[in-house]
DNA sequence: CTTGACCTTCCCACGATGGGAAGCCCCATG
DNA sequence: CATGGGGCTTCCCATCGTGGGAAGGTCAAG
């Protein structure tokens, strides 16, 4: 099997296939006379098991630990639920960084008229660096100068 | 101003100052004559809007945009309001693929009996490309081969 | 034998950030 | 005035995972 074949089969780029054969997340394969690489199956189920693992947002190096666990006869699954829940819980960390950030963006974006005129709490947040805007909840005033276009922020 | 006192003063490190003068999404600062970049009140003003910006998660580009709304008198704020939705789709559907990874993670994790043994459904789906697990509802079968300890997995 | 598709290695790029080296500048203290 | 420490300058490198592309070798079909 060549390499080519090996990503298709597994759905790892041949670029990355390459790339984590350098980095020894995955044994060297072996070679034709020619020098080119050549898979078995049981490569591309490796193959596989770090894309599956990528899929899951897992980095490389926490992929390398699960990989060295799946091959190890005597692993205990403890182990491996271990570094699961500890993906999860970054994962779970990043989920809150993203919604809040997205909250914060919405709650402006829904008290922007979004208009002609160029009035404009967004930026009006943006340069205040937020500080009004979180010191409540959203919007700190009624968005009173509403008829005021001229007044700009910087 | 020095950098360090503009960094300080707008939560920018003078690294990335220099950065984004580099590539333009701030003016070029002013000289002192011993080549010490100078800043006033309003450049830190500007910091502080990226750095804002940032913290938002926009990338560079999309801030570039931003800062050029913010400083012209002219701009209408349905361009900012526009700009800003495009983030908040951006964020959701990053976060609807963190969920997603997130929330498959989780149910194997919950299959997972995390012992001493080495059955693991954790490698057994990495293993099969999470083809069975996501075809019925989390975990495929009712972890039967539960004492066995010798059924593993590569 | 030619041609085109595939393989090889090597370098570069991204995006945003930090680290660090080599060298100059400024200020304060002795 | 000299010296030292800290801040500034530029330049290079690293991250992390991925893709692009060049230059050259190989293989299989016509």
């Amino acid at each position: 099997m060549n390499i080519g074949q090996a990503s298709a089969a597994s759905g790892v780029s041949a670029k990355m296939i390459r790339y984590y054969e350098g980095i020894g997340l995955i044994p060297m394969a072996g070679r034709t006379e020619a020098g080119y690489r050549v898979y078995t199956a049981a490569d591309v189920n490796t193959l596989r098991f770090v894309r599956r693992a990528r899929d899951l947002g897992m980095p490389i190096e926490r992929i390398r630990l699960l990989v060295g666990l799946w091959q190890d006869r005597a692993r205990s699954s403890g182990d491996v639920k271990r570094i699961a829940l500890e993906h999860v819980s970054e994962l779970r960390t990043k989920i809150a960084e993203l919604t809040a950030m997205c909250e914060a963006l919405e709650g402006l974006a829904h008290a922007c008229h979004g208009d002609h005129r160029p009035d404009c709490p967004i930026l009006e947040d943006l340069e205040a660096g937020g500080r009004q805007a979180r010191t409540r909840a959203g919007r700190r005033r009624r968005v009173d100068a509403d008829q005021g276009v001229s007044s700009e922020a910087a």
